[in-house]
DNA sequence: CGGTCACTTGATCGTCTTCAATACCAGTGG
DNA sequence: CCACTGGTATTGAAGACGATCAAGTGACCG
């Protein structure tokens, strides 16, 4: 990870997708006086799991796997985080959960205390930070409903649906799908084995649900069923 | 559920351990003006899933439970609330999820609307809201790796490390819990069927870490042995 | 080419589910 | 007092889904 340079805050590409977009224009340069930026390269640590939480941090570019995982080396990813993301909040005294890059990023950091001072002065910040919480509170909870009751099958569907929709307004599926993470990574997002991940892949296949050009790529054929099978509208078996 | 009452905010019981507790006393007046009270009987909903979002709850008194459901029934119980819990942050425009009252319930309202202008006034209220948000993204990824990685006896010694350690400084554990839920509850919170609950828990008594004297009650004989299965430090089988 | 790495495919195994029977308890009424 | 009922929990036997172990494929690269 290289040293951490001063935040352009003005000339970033991506503070309309993010929180930064609660901080009026001109007041730009107080969220560039605390800020900082920095890169990492794939399969860097972003945030060590459990360290001291002294920083928020905001991903520009590139993509980061968070996690959480156990002394045997059993680990569940609990998200992912794309350009624009804010990461940091399920933190007390300590990060809940792990951060690593999954390929080159670049991201800025926030000190909290910093941060926090500045939501009293601007109210509308606060607020937005309490929105992207909502957000991935609820994400958090549909999670919890894959991961503890759907099956393996309905679980690949919910990802690619979840995918596709990325960014979109909600029921807007992209019709293909470009993947960051590795089988490994999908099968630790959605508590299964690559090998699951792959055969599931391939039977979705087999049905003329999805196709598979490349390896990274997922072309979505039949969206609807997708969808059904995702949301469990589907008979089972 | 009864319809709803004013609330008297400052004769309130548990406004020490909500998130009321940042209103300062002579502001509670603010608070009252926008609460509303009401109870629910065992069973009741309290929030229907997928309703429009238009109030924030704090319970007062008994307990309820948090879940996410599919067409076909089945349940996720993504979490458990009891007094002095804030229910309602997942939420955009409609609940990500339903409440019900697993026993006779107390609880307490705020539009929506109401309590964002209030935050404004008074910004260590919202403060709280995002700490609690916090709390409570932290707790839904511990959920998520027990959901997606963890054996069915290592679920089992998660919830009741989770359910002893409950309102208490972590590592500090009570001797014995008493549980507002039935089985069916846990098996839903845990991603299990009840018969794999009850057969988990006649096999953890078998090998002396806890006991069952009554239906409702578990005896924690050894918790340090049940700390290191629910952290996952035992070698499996 | 030989090597590595990620992914796929196949065969077998084990954990948890499913289906089914039984136990237990509280409440009701004979 | 005991039989009956309904709900909840426990226990048993069989089965399925996904995990594990193992081999094979293909891409990339020195």
């Amino acid at each position: 990870m290289q040293p951490f340079a001063p935040a352009p805050c003005s000339q970033c590409a991506h503070r309309a997708d993010s929180v930064c977009n609660a901080i009026a224009p001109e007041d730009l340069d107080l969220l560039a006086r605390i800020a900082g930026t920095a890169r990492a390269g794939a399969g860097e640590s972003i945030i060590p799991e459990g360290a001291p939480a002294a920083y928020f941090f905001n991903l520009t570019e590139g993509h980061a796997r968070l996690f959480k995982s156990m002394p045997d080396g059993r680990r569940q990813i609990t998200g992912f985080a794309g350009p624009g993301d804010f990461l940091g909040l399920a933190a007390s005294s300590r990060y809940a959960f792990g951060a690593e890059a999954i390929d080159a990023v670049q991201f800025c950091r926030f000190p909290r205390a910093a941060l926090e001072t500045l939501c009293r002065d601007r109210p509308a910040l606060g607020e937005r930070l309490l929105g992207v919480a909502a957000h991935e509170l609820a994400a958090a909870q549909a999670q919890m409903l894959l991961l503890g009751r759907k099956t393996a099958e309905e679980r690949i569907a919910s990802f690619l649906i979840r995918c596709a929709n990325d960014g979109r307004p909600c029921g807007h599926l992209a019709a293909d799908v470009t993947l960051a993470m590795s089988r490994t990574d999908i099968a630790d997002y959605l508590g299964l084995t690559i090998e699951t991940v792959s055969r599931t892949l391939t039977k979705l296949r087999r049905q003329g649900l999805i196709d598979l050009p490349e390896i990274q790529r997922i072309v979505l054929t039949d969206g609807p069923a997708l969808m059904r099978l995702a949301t469990g509208r589907t008979e089972r078996h």
